[in-house]
RNA sequence: GGAGGGGUAGUCAAGAGGUCCAAGACAACGGUUUGCUAAACCGUCGAGGGGUGCAUAGCUCCUCCGCGGGUUCGAAUCCCGCCCCCUCCGCCA
């Protein structure tokens, strides 16, 4: 959510930001919305400020014994009044809430307009796995190794929820645990957040009301399954007036994700590239604004550390404008390469969403004792995806006699070297 | 799911139609005193919004006592609905 008073003082300013993420932005029904709003609230106040020293004086006169009935009676009017404004003001504020929470954040001045063709790769790293032909695809070596099996997932929830088996099963476990206490170990708090959210916390992580067809809703307990992690990690703050001498808090969990990729399906986004459910270990910090952008920088060091680790191959893409999701200011992402696609894929999206998620849930911090509460700048970071991880490890780390080799650093947890 | 108890500012807590513009305590902050630390004493001390200001300064007004409605000239206080926490019962891995 944009500040009202930013887009109010300098609405022209803010409209051709946003349009370079999507040109039809206009906000001239926002502005009369907030005119109507601000005209209507100063009337209520002045009506309320009057109620207030009438009813005040209709204590006093009782207590003395004296007549008030004709004070009661203008109190009458003017409680009607003050109700009939106010049911008017409790409109146009909806209304302009209902603006306000579809408009996107405004993208960091270093962020590229464009979509997706915009985005900037800004460095590669680690060895590109070579082309050679005996190389499949992890589909293939999934099935040959006994490692997946989506028909089966398929039986038990339909198309698109994969099933790990046997090692695969145990891969991806390891996966989990490597990155989890990995995180730990550089100074982020654990924590196993409940897998499902409310309305409320999918608001504030701004994927509702907008983004209402991308999740998983369970009608009857007015729930949704978690889309992500960041979903749920802002709103472990959500209210709270942070303390300064805290922050940054950084903490990382890990969650399953669900996704319903409503008209998303393509054939080469077949097997693990894109599903329903995956597992995701989440980065998530809560900093000042003047901090956060090398804060973003370190989320991201972080999230690369895992790749390295992995010893994978992967480049990092700075995000042109139409390419952010509608909470973030600034996102960098990880994409590894998988020789059985001949493409890079994302397994790490980095974010900076400065105020934007900390206004809608209302999360603050005191820069110093008795200084006016400021908003803080959240982000995250995936610190990494798997199910695509996995993918990539498949078609990664296969030999030419078939068999997986495994990273040093996973071998200890799965108890072998070779898949 | 059922019964009972509870939710008031950073924390604890009083308050039961007008004196609440929310007492008091603790914590915090500023100061006085003081070999040092501590104690004592004095003072400051919730949040959001509107108006007026160059102002994140003053002044002023409105709102907020879990959330949402209602009654009333007037609600922390009365009524209705909901949420959360605690205790017990039921069901359950």
């Amino acid at each position: 959510m944009l500040d009202i008073r930013t887009l109010r003082e300098d609405p022209e300013g803010v409209a051709d930001r946003l349009r370079t993420r999507d040109p039809e932005v206009d906000l001239t029904t926002l502005l009369e919305l907030d005119d109507e709003r601000l005209a209507l609230l100063r009337e209520v106040e002045a009506l309320k400020a009057r109620r207030n020293e009438g009813s005040q004086e209709v204590g006093e006169r009782k207590k003395r014994g004296e007549d008030a009935s004709d004070l009661l009676a203008e109190m009458g009017d003017l409680s009607t009044a003050i109700g009939d404004l106010e049911k008017r003001l409790r409109e146009a504020t909806e209304r302009l809430g209902e603006w306000l929470a579809e408009l996107p954040n405004v993208p960091h001045a270093s962020v590229p307009s464009g979509g997706k063709d915009e985005g900037v790769v800004l460095r590669t790293e680690g060895d590109r796995p070579g082309d050679e032909p005996w190389r499949k695809n992890h589909l293939q070596i999934g099935s040959d190794r006994g490692l997946l099996d989506f028909a089966r997932g398929a039986q038990i929830a339909g198309a698109r929820f994969p099933m790990y088996v046997g090692l695969g099963a145990r891969l991806e476990m390891a996966l989990i645990q490597f990155m989890f206490a990995h995180h730990v170990e550089r100074g982020y708090t654990p924590v196993w957040p409940p897998f499902v959210a409310s309305r409320e916390s999918l608001f504030v992580a701004s994927q509702l009301p907008k983004f209402a067809d991308d999740v998983y809703q369970m009608e009857r307990d007015e729930l949704y399954l978690n889309p992500t992690a960041e979903s749920l990690l802002v709103n472990l703050h959500r209210g709270e007036i942070l303390d300064g001498d805290d922050l940054p808090l950084r903490y990382v969990a890990y969650t399953p994700c669900f996704r319903r990729e409503a008209g998303s399906y393509g054939e080469e986004e077949r097997g693990l590239i894109r599903v329903h459910q995956f597992n995701k270990v989440e980065l998530f910090a809560y900093t000042t604004p003047d901090d956060s952008y090398d804060c973003l920088e370190r989320l991201i060091a972080d999230a690369e550390s895992v790749l390295q680790a992995l010893g994978m191959h992967y480049r990092v893409v700075l995000l042109a404008s139409a390419d952010l999701a509608q909470q973030a200011a600034k996102t960098i992402d990880l994409e590894v390469f998988l020789p059985g696609q001949g493409r890079y894929y994302e397994v790490s999206s980095c974010s900076n969403c400065e105020a934007f998620q900390a206004r809608r849930g209302s999360i603050r911090y005191r820069p110093r004792p008795k200084e006016k509460p400021a908003f803080v700048h959240t982000l995250n970071a995936s610190g990494l995806a798997t199910s695509r991880l996995v993918a990539a490890l498949l078609e990664n780390n296969q030999q030419e006699d078939g068999s997986i080799l495994l990273p040093e650093v996973l071998r200890p947890l799965l108890g072998v070297d070779v898949l």
